[in-house]
RNA sequence: GGGCGCGUAGCUCAGUUGGUUAGAGCGCCUGCUUCACACGCAGGAGGUCACAGGUUCGAGUCCUGUCGCGCCCACCA
């Protein structure tokens, strides 16, 4: 009997949905895989249970440890799909570290992500008719603040259903007390080293987020748009210069004309005077070599406020800034009549205006490259501002250092080459943000005698002059400032935690291509300087998921596959497996809705399996059993060789899980499972249980097979695994050894050497004879159900009666064996019905087919001889692939043979 | 202007250090409701591996070039 055990999960659910999971008859499955009816109890049973948390305490020197962080998602943010492929793969490797007994955690939290945020409260604001400038800095803060306990939490909510194995007593947000401090002490520990500094430059400002941004938050797109030919007069003559410009608004603060020194066409005009049209200020003409005097009409004009290049060249040579657009992106006072004007209308009337004068000589059609905002897609407008930077060189020297060194592994590995790139290009960071959300810049200027003072707390007075009269900088940093110190502020640093000691550096960071440079190796630079060691030893940058047609999914294109959908629709095992399959080496991955079909297909086809197993169990009496291990228990030819199989599959899986394959391992048991598990071995364990001999050995090996199968899945596919794991060990005695937890046992690792005997090869030979039987009943067009007498001529090989009957029932065959001895190993099988006696019996397609192989076949046969003929060939190759061939070689000859004698029985 | 990647079955993609009739999923065709599963079972069709050269006993795999597609970086007005 079995023993019949009740468990009940908690009924409450993360999103709200209750489910009941009582377990009273644990080893009856209901016929469809349901995953809607255990998914959500085993995500909140493993929370409920601790069973993920990250024992620091337990580490030993003889522990290893694998540690990771979540890439932070946006506290703004809900899931979606790219969150589940990342975090599925992050999962499987997680839990097959834990599985392999390793001290192991897995850092949940979230970023607070400045712009995007404030942007979203600003927005609630907005529809209730506040600016944040009625609140007041604080009170804004404060509205953020209840926006994200609020709020914030969503995505850790969603996180929750898709299995991740996180420890979440170690959830931390960007804003933690403990991750401010973090930042304050990196941020005075750069300030200290000059590699953080503060000054007047040109910036990407961005008029609608009122902010300056980083270069790399400004994306560039080729715009059709114009080259205007102008006419500037020289002072006092009738002559003129024309100069070629895309951004004929800026004109009205040039400062100077340039042209290339040894421009014979100018030579002349070196250090005179030029009016400028519309303002009719003076300018001069200034010689650099920066111009290019194949370029338009090689001559410049230079607005050094407003394009980085002039900016370098007024710096050079002295020249005034006029800033005629402010930083609302309207013309300023200085832009005389243009002023108060939007920028592009200031361009419309001056082209007008010009025009009218004569002085616009010419307007070609030009591609520009537009800066824009990365996030609100204005155009951006260079300015000069007081910002603070970070040098980056030295620091990338040393972050390319631990690569190249291997001290950090890239996978896929090309993509070092990209990181390189960027880093040897790499430029001054501009870290501060003019926006009120986001850690503040701990620097205090004083009003008295302005200095500016950085410290980790604010000073009582200035150090200077000993002024009281401090104010703090109003400036917040970067998000990506505080992301880049994510693995180590997360642990504890600067503190000498537990935590940091044990976790620090992390094993493995998983994150796309597309903060690459935003966070990867901001991360590298940050961690190598703060902590003196790399922040990971390993990154795996993945591709992107986009949709059926490989475009990007966005809202604005409506292709969005939403992940929370799919899981309803599909369960969360059946997408972990799917988008898993589809995880190849880095590359994007095009992801369709069958893909999620066949997943579920895939688990139901788990899940029924194991309600064979169940109910033959209960019929056959089996009640107790116990894990065994890697060797047959049985002598069985179906039971050696599906041991063998299971150990392939263990040793590929850990394999590729070892170097980031995971499609490679997950298909790998998809195949073992399915293919060779179901297909062949459970289709003649059913002859077994049915015949009732040998039975508990039989069992033994099934069950072995069974569990381990379970336990390598279990990375995969958590739920399922867990849910068919609890019942089988709840259902069969003898489960107080077994841990709590299928997540806590452990993986199946590469046995001992399996059947020192040549049986697995007869079981090959075995599944020949039934596929051929099937083809054969198949080009006869047998009844399917229809039992048939045949012959089974075997040489070199004899089957056991047990071996026979499988062979019969898989075929629907009464077979009579006979048999010869021989070296070779050889066999013919000859079905006795009417139908393959009579004339024309085998069908016109199947005698097609048979023609084309057997076409195929001498072709592959005249090959195979030539090389064995060919005495270069033979000195040449290993004697593996000689061996190989001939093998091969063979088989043609057999197969041909068949072929033939199949095509003569049909005449 | 630099750099990277891709082009394999109708579609989406695998293909380990080069080994000889090239694989999977989905789709398609034929048959089957067989007492785990039609989210299934059995059988089958479908590819001169973009093109052209080269290296090699042997190339989907390595090299060169061509064509097509995609991405990243870049201050030429």
């Amino acid at each position: 009997m079995l023993r019949q055990e009740t468990y009940r999960g908690s009924t409450a659910f993360l999103a709200g949905a209750v489910s009941d999971v009582t377990l009273k008859f644990p080893m009856q499955l209901e016929k469809v895989y349901e995953p809607q009816r255990f998914e959500p109890h085993w995500a909140q049973w493993w929370i409920e249970s601790s069973i993920y948390h990250g024992n620091a305490s337990a580490a030993g020197a003889e522990k290893r440890v694998f540690s990771i962080v979540i890439p932070p998602p946006n506290v703004t943010g809900s899931l979606h799909i790219g969150h589940l492929f990342e975090h599925t793969m992050m999962d499987a490797a997680v839990r097959w570290h834990r599985m392999k007994g390793e001290l192991t955690l897995w850092l949940p939290g979230t970023d607070h992500a400045g712009i995007a945020t404030q942007m979203v409260v600003e927005r609630q604001l907005a529809a209730a008719g506040i600016t944040r400038q009625q609140l007041g800095r604080s009170e804004f803060e404060r509205r953020v603040w209840q926006w994200k306990e609020e709020y914030g939490g969503r995505i850790n909510t969603q996180i929750r259903r898709e299995g991740a194995s996180v420890d979440w007593s170690r959830e931390r947000f960007t804003m933690d007390p403990g991750l401010s401090r973090a930042v304050r002490e990196a941020f005075v520990r750069l300030w200290d080293k000059g590699l953080i500094y503060r000054g007047e430059y040109m910036v990407n400002w961005c008029p609608q987020c009122q902010t300056a941004i980083s270069d790399l938050e400004t994306i560039h797109e080729a715009t059709e748009g114009h080259l205007w030919h102008v006419r500037y007069p020289i002072t006092g003559t009738s002559q003129f210069i024309t100069v070629a410009t895309t951004r004929p608004e800026t004109m009205l603060g040039d400062t100077a004309i340039a042209v290339h020194p040894d421009d014979a066409r100018y030579r002349h005009l070196h250090g005179k005077s030029i009016t400028l049209p519309l303002l009719g200020r003076e300018i001069p003409v200034i010689a650099d070599s920066i111009v290019d005097p194949t370029f338009g009409t090689g001559a410049v004009k230079v607005t050094p406020a407003h394009d980085p290049n002039d900016f370098e060249l007024g710096k050079r040579h002295n020249l005034p800034f006029i800033k005629v657009i402010g930083e609302d992106g309207r013309m300023t006072a200085a832009a005389g009549p243009y002023a108060a004007l939007d920028r592009f209308e200031a361009r419309k009337r001056i082209i007008a205006a010009l025009e009218e004068s004569g002085e616009l000589v010419k307007t070609e059609p030009y591609t520009v490259s537009l800066s824009k905002c990365d996030r609100s897609k204005t155009i951006i407008e260079p300015l000069v501002s007081t910002q603070w930077f970070m040098r980056m060189k030295p620091l990338a020297a040393k972050a390319m250092d631990a690569v190249r060194s291997g001290r950090i592994r890239f996978v896929p590995n090309d993509r070092e080459a990209l990181f390189f790139q960027w880093m040897e290009n790499i430029r001054d960071w501009c870290i501060s943000r003019q926006l009120w959300w986001g850690h503040r810049i701990p620097a205090w200027h004083c009003k008295n005698c302005s200095r500016t003072t950085v410290a980790r707390k604010a000073p009582a007075t200035c150090p200077n002059c000993h002024s009281t009269e401090l104010e703090q900088e109003s400036d917040v940093l970067d998000t990506w400032f505080s992301s880049g110190l994510w693995p180590f502020s997360t642990l504890g640093w600067p503190d000498d935690t537990l935590d940091l000691r044990t976790f620090y550096p992390t094993s493995l960071l998983i994150t796309g291509f597309d903060i690459l440079f935003f966070w990867l190796s901001r991360m590298i630079m940050l961690g190598i300087e703060m902590t003196g060691d790399v922040p990971f030893r390993e990154v795996h940058i993945h591709g992107l998921v986009r949709d059926a047609d490989k475009q990007k999914m966005s809202k604005t294109r409506g292709n969005v596959i939403d992940p929370l959908i799919i899981m309803d629709r599909y369960g969360t095992d059946a997408c972990r497996i799917a988008l898993l399959l589809s995880a190849a080496a880095g590359s994007d991955i095009a992801l369709k809705e069958d893909r999620m079909e066949s997943g579920r297909a895939f688990a139901n086809k788990l899940w029924n399996a194991s309600r064979l197993i169940f109910m033959n169990m209960e019929r056959s009496g089996i009640a107790a059993w116990a894990p065994g291990n890697s060797q047959a228990p049985s002598d069985s030819l179906e039971d050696i060789w599906i041991f063998d199989r299971l150990a392939r599959a263990t040793s590929t899986v850990n394999r590729a899980l070892g170097i980031h394959r995971y499609h490679e391992a997950a298909q790998v048991l998809w195949d073992f499972i399915w293919h060779d598990f179901c297909d062949w071995y459970l289709e003649i364990k059913k002859l077994r249980f049915r015949e009732n001999s040998g039975l508990d050995a039989h069992w033994q090996a099934t069950l072995t097979v069974y569990e381990k199968a379970l336990r390598l899945l279990h990375p995969f596919m958590p739920f399922v695994t867990e849910e068919l794991w609890q019942r089988l060990i709840h259902g069969t005695t003898a489960n107080d050894s077994q841990p709590k937890s299928i997540s806590l046992a452990a993986y199946p690792s590469v046995p001992e050497p399996h059947d020192p005997t040549d049986r697995v090869n007869h079981f090959a030979v075995l599944q020949k004879i039934v596929t051929d039987a099937r083809e054969l009943r198949a080009d006869h067009k047998l009844d399917p159900k229809l039992v048939v007498n045949a012959t089974l001529k075997t040489i070199g090989l004899a089957f056991a009666d047990d071996e026979l009957a499988a062979i019969g029932a898989l075929a629907k065959l009464r077979i009579e064996q006979l048999h010869e001895k021989s070296d070779a190993v050889e066999f013919s099988l000859q079905i006795h019905t009417p139908q393959f006696s009579q004339n024309g019996a085998l069908s016109t397609e199947a005698r097609e087919r048979l023609k084309k192989d057997n076409a195929g076949l001498e072709r592959a046969i005249a090959n195979s001889e030539r090389q064995l003929n060919d005495p270069i060939f033979l000195s040449k190759a290993p004697s593996k692939v000689i061996d190989s061939i001939r093998e091969k070689l063979a088989g043609y000859r057999a197969q041909l043979e068949k072929n033939r004698r199949q095509l003569a029985d049909g005449e």
